[in-house]
DNA sequence: GAAGTTACAAA
DNA sequence: ATAGAGTAACTTC
């Protein structure tokens, strides 16, 4: 890609430009707090410990006298898990353990009742490899349970099942809460198309011939690539498999169009289905229901776009009801579960399911809280946390079977269920495991599939919907753009201090299975509301994000939680395609048009990024325009169909300082749409988010559009220039490019002509030198008429250091508050600690920086850190050197020793330096800790090690490589550090 | 510069 | 089970 999309993802939010910012995260987590009602159970609390609360749920309650550890335990319990601002509180608390502090164990009372699908009367057994789901699809058949009347339920999934050999979809009952599940009544088939006429193809034998193929029909469809109405022949096929599986109809064919689209997407795109929206059944028709509309807001949305182009107009009209139809709240819960850990202290692996489930704890939206724990009698019961939530139920269980089966019980009771990376482990896990211990699959409403990528699994529910929240997070899209980068890792630790204010319960030291069975408790219910708050904190949020963002790709829930941004507006453009009656092109018909191969990724010219005048500037004012390339895509109109198009009257519309011309008969389809989706954003969901006039929850719902959009918007540059894309169209990505250059380029001549000295700039910003307000106010104005483009003033920094180098620069905000680092080295994975250290120690000082004065005196204190560091690499502690471990550099393996023969990385070299009986106990994803040393191998590992091994230079090289980037933005040459020679800085 | 390797996230 | 499904950052050759 030509451009940096790191930079975008680092540049800090200004305005409402993402959602933390409606977020109050240090009040957050108070407020939160008292509104979850999560009282702590103090010991001089009494309307706690009189209240025998609501009697068989309760657990924690009092009685169990002398435990011998309790004191101990107590202690523990508050140091280890107090959050930073209870801490204060907890050393407060007087020492003395009261009987009502520990936890008491209140067994589950068994219940034979049936679960799942072993409650009906009739025997449906599982056909030899029958897919779980379509098991159930068979059961639901003949209790007659197919959903064939339905007053109003929300559209979440539509999915293909081989069995029925017919799409089926999940409908979220609003009525009674539940999933239903129609199975397609449209008699919709598997089909393709091409461009030979139908006589043609009857022709050919090997297609006629071929089992799974079904008849020929001759359509009409409109073809953008010719600006007319073509005849093609659908050919339908029996199934999906027969279309673009092996031998199947594309490959004899030698390709066909539109066959790489899934077929349950079809199916959506064809029915005119939105996910996400709300729909009734009657007699097994499934039709949209009219969503309640506010006619004002409709007026208002057709006055905005009143003066837009005739295609965005239309869309805008299409699109209204998926924008203003209200999300609705969904029942859901959030579960989690707690293995017996492993003998090597490696993770469990969910496939074989070995270790034991002791603790499964669940949060639920009505306001359910509860854990079932394994009874173990090697384990301390130990004391109730401080903030243990008081309307939590614990249950316990003797037997593990029992806990699973109650688990199983409780799962089919809700229509979401949420985990934090249950595709990899919680779900894969819970199926295994109830296998191994053979619970009848009837019981179990879990299913596996296959994953892709590194998410190895796709699970999901029989009766339900299962949202791995994980991987909703973890997308780059939605992590940059919708929550502006306000997590660095993706963990739930991370994600949900950073959103909610509040990580998970610590238990440094203590491994799960040692934990007390209090502490156990604790742990594992935390994870659950933490997973079940990420979901609903700020008013539903993320639901409403996903529910949005299905309904603008029309994607089902579980393809938009797992899929990545490209194939959202891939779906988006698709369904687009689809909705207009266009012919989707082949990849190699846009190569042919665009004369590019995508397999060879021509280079084409990326961003402009303006030589910096190295030094330190005071007062730099930083203008940059929003959206560039969406903007530039839709105001110079740019798509795959547009570019060189068929008309004479358009040749002379060239772009600036192009070869290509632009179509002016009409609106591209990659034009229109990006265009649409980011007028909506800036016309209408912004203003109205800002607008104090508009109702409280209206206002909310406005900025989880605004920011669904710019997920859209700010992903969708990123996507049309990447040769993986299927409409990726090489002179679209290079134009768009083009005209950002030109157009930073032109920005820059006119700042120079009044006079503003440029420093730097990159891709969409300028950097300027001490503009004026008023200038500033005439280069946006300019823009907007000369370039059609929108200018703002993004940042002003008060200190800013350019070094030489491109895209490598220190900036102090104005006010000295926050310090911008880019182009720095991120701190690696496998950098030493004790140069994560100084690292850390350095940045602090850069934040100290706010004029001249101050910059000179910690530039030399700077220098004088990284001095100290070299020269303590390799001196003994008692000089005050570092220890051993500080040098260790620690990667796992990732398969067997001997599994390593192509390549052997270091840090294997290591490992088979280990005695023989170590050797043997490593398996994959064991941690291997190994210093650099000057031995002929390199590397030791840090066990074997002493400081003498130590290879300086290697270090010191690291360190350098470090640092060198600071301080070259800073004026520092290394080898001033290094002693070799002294220059004076350019300061 | 290509090919190979690992981390991520979960107990 | 049936079509497809990651990426950044690093090391080694």
């Amino acid at each position: 890609m030509p451009s940096d999309p790191k930079k975008k993802k680092k540049t800090p939010p200004k305005g409402f430009t993402n959602l933390n910012q409606f977020m109050t995260p240090s009040s957050g987590s108070k407020k939160k707090k008292s509104s979850q009602k999560i009282t702590h159970l103090t010991k001089n609390d009494k309307s706690n410990s009189n209240k025998p609360v609501s009697k068989s749920t309760s657990s924690i309650t009092e009685q169990k006298k002398d435990n011998p550890a309790s004191t101990k335990d107590f202690k523990n319990a508050t140091k280890s898990k107090k959050k930073p601002h209870l801490q204060e509180k907890s050393i407060v608390r007087d020492k003395v353990i009261k009987e009502e502090d520990m936890l008491q164990k209140v067994f589950f009372e068994p219940n034979s009742a049936p679960i799942g699908d072993s409650q009906y009367d009739f025997e449906l057994e599982r056909e030899s490899r029958e897919a779980q789901k379509s098991w159930h699809l068979r059961i639901l058949q003949k209790a007659d349970e197919i959903i064939q009347d339905m007053e109003k339920g929300i559209l979440l999934t539509v999915d293909y099942d081989g069995g029925q050999n017919k799409a089926f979809a999940k409908f979220y009952d609003t009525k009674d809460q539940k999933i239903k599940i129609w199975i397609d009544t449209t008699k919709h088939q598997s089909y393709c198309y091409h461009k030979d006429s139908e006589d043609e193809l009857s022709q050919n034998l090997d297609l006629i011939d071929l089992e799974g193929f079904d008849h020929l029909e001759t359509v009409k469809k409109y073809d953008l690539l010719e600006d007319k109405e073509i005849e093609l022949t659908k050919i339908y096929g029996d199934a999906p498999s027969h279309i673009g599986g092996a031998n199947g109809i594309r490959e004899i064919l030698g390709g066909a169009w539109e066959s790489r689209i899934r077929y349950h997407h079809n199916f959506i795109y064809d029915n005119e289905l939105i996910p996400g929206m709300p729909y009734k059944i009657e007699k097994g028709i499934v039709s949209p229901l009219e969503p309640e509309i506010d006619p004002i807001l409709q007026q208002e949305l057709f006055e905005v776009f009143k003066t837009a182009p005739e295609e965005i107009q239309e869309m805008a009209k299409v699109y209204q009801p998926v924008f203003s139809a209200p999300p609705g709240e969904v029942k859901r819960l959030a579960y989690d579960i707690e293995v017996e850990e492993t003998p090597d202290g490696t993770l469990p692996d969910p496939m074989l399911a070995k270790f034991k489930v002791i603790s499964v704890s669940f949060a639920a939206t009505d306001g359910l809280k509860q854990v079932y724990c394994l009874d173990r009698d090697d384990v301390e019961i130990g004391t109730v946390p401080e903030d243990f939530p008081q309307d939590a139920v614990v249950k316990f269980f003797k037997d593990e079977r029992e806990l699973l089966k109650e688990t199983f019980r409780l799962f089919w009771d809700y229509p979401i269920i949420l985990t934090f990376n249950g595709d990899n482990f919680d779900n894969t896990y819970l199926y295994h495991r109830a296998r191994r211990m053979k619970i009848s699959e009837k019981i179990n409403p879990i299913y596996v599939s296959r994953g892709g990528g590194m998410v190895t699994h796709n699970t999901d529910y029989k009766h339900a919907i299962h949202i791995d929240i994980f991987q909703f997070f973890a997308n780059r899209s939605i992590k940059g753009y919708a929550f502006g980068g306000a997590y660095l890792k993706n963990s739930l630790e991370a994600v949900a201090s950073a959103l909610l204010g509040e990580g998970k319960v610590k238990h440094e030291g203590v491994l799960i299975g040692k934990m007390t069975l209090a502490d156990l408790i604790h742990y594992n219910l935390m994870d659950s509301m933490l997973t079940l708050e990420l979901t609903t904190f700020n008013n539903n949020l993320m639901w409403n994000l996903l529910i949005v963002i299905m309904r603008i790709t029309r994607l089902p829930m579980q393809d938009t939680f797992r899929l990545q941004i490209s194939a959202w507006i891939r779906s988006l453009i698709y369904s687009e395609h689809k909705r207009k009656n266009y012919l989707i092109p082949r990849m190699s018909e846009l190569e042919r048009r665009g004369k590019f191969s995508r397999n060879k990724t021509e280079k084409f010219q990326g961003a402009y990024v303006i030589d910096p005048v190295p030094g330190a500037h005071y007062n730099v004012g930083v203008l940059d325009f929003s959206s560039l390339y969406p903007s530039i895509i839709k105001t110079r109109n740019l798509s795959y169909e547009t570019i060189n198009c068929h008309h004479p009257e358009c040749e002379d519309n060239f772009l600036p300082d192009s070869p290509y011309y632009t179509c002016t008969k009409r609106m591209g389809i990659f034009a229109y749409v990006v265009g649409f989706l980011r007028d909506v954003r800036v016309k209408w969901f912004k203003s109205l988010s800002n607008n104090k006039n508009v109702a409280e929850n209206e206002r909310h719902t406005a900025k989880v559009m605004a920011a669904a959009l710019k997920v859209f918007i700010n992903g969708s540059y990123g996507v049309f220039g990447s040769p993986v894309f299927p409409f990726y169209y090489l002179p679209v990505a290079e134009s768009t490019t083009n005209i950002g250059r030109y157009s930073i380029q032109k920005t820059i001549d006119k700042s120079e002509e009044m006079g503003v000295k440029v420093l730097y700039g990159d891709t969409d910003s300028v950097f300027l030198l001490q503009p004026t307000e008023k200038q500033i106010k005439e280069l946006v104005k300019w823009s907007e008429e000369k370039l059609d483009l929108d200018l703002e003033l993004e940042k002003t920094y008060q200190f800013l250091a350019l070094s030489g180098r491109k895209k490598n620069y220190i900036g102090v905000r104005q006010g000295g508050k926050q310090v911008d680092l880019k182009g720095l080295m991120a701190k690696k994975h496998n950098t030493p600690e004790f140069i994560k250290k100084r690292f850390n120690d350095v940045q602090t000082v850069l934040t100290k920086i706010t004029d001249d004065e101050s910059f000179k005196a910690n530039r030399e204190e700077i220098i004088q850190i990284i001095k100290q560091t070299n020269r303590l690499i390799g001196k003994t502690k008692e000089k005050g050197g570092f220890d051993i471990k500080d040098y260790g550099i620690m990667t796992a393996l990732k398969k067997g020793i001997s599994a390593y023969t192509k390549a052997i990385p270091q840090h294997v070299k290591a490992a088979q330096m280990l005695p023989e009986q170590e050797q043997k106990k490593l398996e994959r994803g064991t941690f291997i800790t190994y210093v650099k040393t000057r031995s002929q191998a390199g590397v030791k590992p840090v066990s074997l090690a002493t400081l003498a091994d130590i290879d300086y230079k290697k270090y010191k090289e690291m360190v350098r490589s470090t640092f060198e980037q600071v301080l070259d933005a800073l004026g520092i040459n290394y080898e001033e550090i290094q002693g070799i020679k002294k220059l004076s800085s350019f300061f």
